[in-house]
DNA sequence: GACCTCCTACGTACGCCGTACGTCGGACGG
DNA sequence: CCGTCCGACGTACGGCGTACGTAGGAGGTC
């Protein structure tokens, strides 16, 4: 394993968890675990933190601030904020245990802000400020939170919220679900993605007060 | 308690688990308290349901099914995609702890399908069919989810997703969130999720192939 | 060097958990 | 009356989070 006399460290610790979900999610995180992993002795973690809860909650922070700043050469604000919505799914894909755990949990300390403040100066760049550039700004998070909920926590084995098979529904009851039948059963999550962000986009563009 | 020899069913079963999951939320739910609760040996459960993983599936079922069809006078589709996504706020809102579980799990079941094909009716009176109302409907259910997360699991006791205080972070270096700061540190959700909505109404209105 | 203090690593133990497995008792058909 | 079957239940195992106590070494003081 690691080299057998590396002192114990709250960085340490919260390496390993952080791989540990990213390889088999939250639900494999446990303090014996974890400490075997550091060939550590179970209690020792205790000296670095208090307790599970906050354990992974710095994992989740952890994990959070790897988001990397995304770039883009346009003016067309437009491109910021596509550029800005394929940076947030990129990173949801890459970590896909991990998003369920930073969907469920505050965001805090820099990383989120970062992450709000460059959605701000996109949505000021359209035109908007103050109030209403919140509230479009957390439509956009609430959208982004949505599609990638179901697009990352779609595959059976995290659990998803995909329509499963349609074994048993009356299809007669539901004559325009039957029409689109192979197309609910489907899923191309980028243009799904697309769809929903270019709407989102028009829909801003649109606004008036 | 309950009546003393009421036989075990697994009607009874869920019927129990959902109302812990309701009143205390997933994580008290165990086959021992539910067995507990229901007055009969822990294993006895497992006569009528194979195990947890399951019984909590059930139990999601059984909250979906609970949601009942919304029904609005008007003939504007504006009014009816409105009154729709006000339903589903208000089951979410009505079973905060629950819907964090539903929100990760597939939906199945008629419940799950009435709510799809009232959905495809109403984009459908917008005059949109097919694979463009499959997808507008997905839009609308990803902005659903993400809101709703975002409302329902924002209490403190729940874990969510909101902003924490914003103590630590440099103001100076943000300096558009600095300016709405308070803004960002005050929810209105019943404001919010209007705003969210007609913003996506709006871009129903203004799609163009 | 001798001693004290403090910090960290760790072992043990308690009360939870899910559930595999075996038993027992009563209902029911012959 | 007997055999079969099924639902209820007790026991037990391996895992969990963590309270608590201990032990050993590092660093400071005389």
């Amino acid at each position: 394993m690691s080299s057998p006399r590396e002192p114990l460290t709250r960085a340490r610790i919260v390496d390993v968890a952080v791989r540990l979900i990213e390889r088999e999610g939250v639900e494999a995180v446990s303090m014996r675990r974890l400490a075997a992993e550091l060939g550590a002795g179970t209690m020792s973690l205790y000296n670095h933190v208090p307790n599970k809860a906050v354990l992974v909650d710095l994992a989740a922070e952890r994990i959070m601030a790897q988001a990397k700043p995304y770039h883009v050469d346009s003016d067309d604000w437009r491109d910021h904020v596509r550029a800005h919505a394929r940076a947030v799914r990129e990173l949801a894909r890459q970590h896909p245990r991990a998003f369920v755990l930073l969907a469920t949990r505050r965001l805090s300390g820099e990383a989120g802000f970062r992450t709000i403040e460059a959605a701000l100066v996109n949505i000021e760049k359209a035109g908007f400020r103050g109030k209403v550039a919140v509230g479009m700004m957390r439509a956009m998070v609430s959208y982004l939170l949505g599609t990638l909920m179901r697009e990352v926590a779609t595959s059976p084995e995290l659990g998803g919220i995909a329509l499963s098979p349609f074994e048993g529904v009356d299809a007669a009851a539901f004559p325009l679900s039957a029409e689109v039948i192979d197309e609910l059963g489907t899923y191309d999550h980028d243009q799904e993605f697309e769809f929903g962000l270019e709407l989102l986009i028009t829909a801003l563009e649109r606004y008036q007060g």
